[in-house]
DNA sequence: AAAAGAAATGACTGGGTAGTCATGTAATTT
DNA sequence: AAATTACATGACTACCCAGTCATTTCTTTT
């Protein structure tokens, strides 16, 4: 948690630090974003950072809870109720991710990059916690459509748990590897990801869909 | 390129160096890796090192040809006429990398952590050609079956090839993802990362296979 | 206006790193 | 045995970094 100092300094100041940061450890994995050189870019003193912060990983978790509440605001009102099929239900999710990605860039470039940035020895431990999460609200899913009978059963929802969610992260995954997007250069020019890209990312989330149905659906 | 020097000093020691190395770029990622600890625990000169190489990239780099010549020995002689269905042929590489992993398992883990390895800032240009060149496989291997008339043909050899990559991949990380193996475990023990879980892996993949076969397999 | 409190500062500590190079030692050739 | 070549060494350079803290500057209260 951070100090109090950080909620006094007033909104303006406060918003410039959180974005340099968010822009830092959206470019570089925790252990190699450097304290020093944001503080240089924001023409602040580095024994400021430690008025308001703990230490680097206070900062970085702070960085954290501030752009997954903020992914929430978009995608947590999506349930699958409102939906006849799961399949339509995971386009919104989607959707909702794109509207997230135009409106909080620095938020989506933060979280983009997480997986990778989490790879760093100093938060590991991180990283095992962040995942099962994901993982089990994938698998929670596969549960719910099982019960339903719309999902088989003859595999664990386990395994499809995590397959679902290795679905999510490919498709953008390959968004990347195929060059449609580049998020090192949207960070850059402070855009969002996807810009432009959005029918671009809902086809290839259909062609995944109808790639993956099968493997999924029941019969 | 190693320099000559390299390759005079006698294989004993070459070995010992070079399994040093394995250890510790298996363990971290390529910014993380310290050399100066490498050869504190080797009992040698920093000096040395620079003897037998030309910078840390060109070490990495031996120690990236060298597993991957080595992998290639296990699966490199596995060919999909042997098999008259994919998925045996499928079947058939993990079982070649678990050879692999037996037998030359400090290789093994270097590779395992490569992904990881690779999303380090220095090496980030490597990372792109590394899975360039291991999905292409795969779309070479789907493109083969969809000739064949056996995998679907809706839908692009590219998404299904990019997927069977994931696939496999996943089936890995589930495995340590769920705890079934611990690579940063076996390397300090110097044991394989699947010693004693060969039957596990098969399991998990059998159950990747039923699950995923829909998506590729025509009908 | 004076005093008290809050925030900003940057030099400094202690730690790490890759890579260099002059010097020393060992092995090989003459 | 002398000369030459090949390898080994570790102190040293030049650079990074996170985090500290006494001091100064600004702001608010008295």
């Amino acid at each position: 948690m951070p100090k109090e100092t950080f909620f006094n300094i007033g909104e303006a100041k406060r918003t410039l630090i959180t974005e340099a940061f968010l822009r830092e450890f959206a470019l570089k994995p925790f252990d190699e974003a450097s304290i020093s050189e944001v503080v240089k870019q924001l023409g602040i003193a580095k024994g400021s950072v430690y008025q308001y912060f703990e230490d680097k990983l206070d900062l970085f978790l702070y960085l954290l809870k501030e752009s997954g509440g903020a992914k929430k605001n978009y995608v947590g009102s999506i349930e699958r109720e409102s939906f006849p099929d799961f399949w339509v239900f995971f386009k919104a999710l989607f959707k909702a991710g794109l509207e997230f990605d135009r409106e909080r860039p620095l938020h989506s470039h933060f979280l983009f990059n997480l997986i990778k940035n989490l790879q760093s020895p100093t938060i590991e431990h991180l990283y095992k916690d962040m995942l099962s999460s994901s993982v089990l609200a994938f698998e929670e899913m596969v549960k719910v459509e099982i019960a339903k009978g719309l999902f088989r059963n003859d595999v664990s929802s386990e395994i499809m748990g995590f397959m679902l969610y290795k679905v999510g992260v490919s498709i953008q995954e390959q968004m990347e590897f195929k060059g449609f997007i580049n998020p090192k250069e949207s960070i850059f020019n402070s855009e969002p990801v996807y810009k432009d890209k959005h029918e671009h990312l809902m086809n290839m989330v259909d062609d995944y869909i109808l790639m993956v149905k099968p493997t999924f659906d029941k019969n």
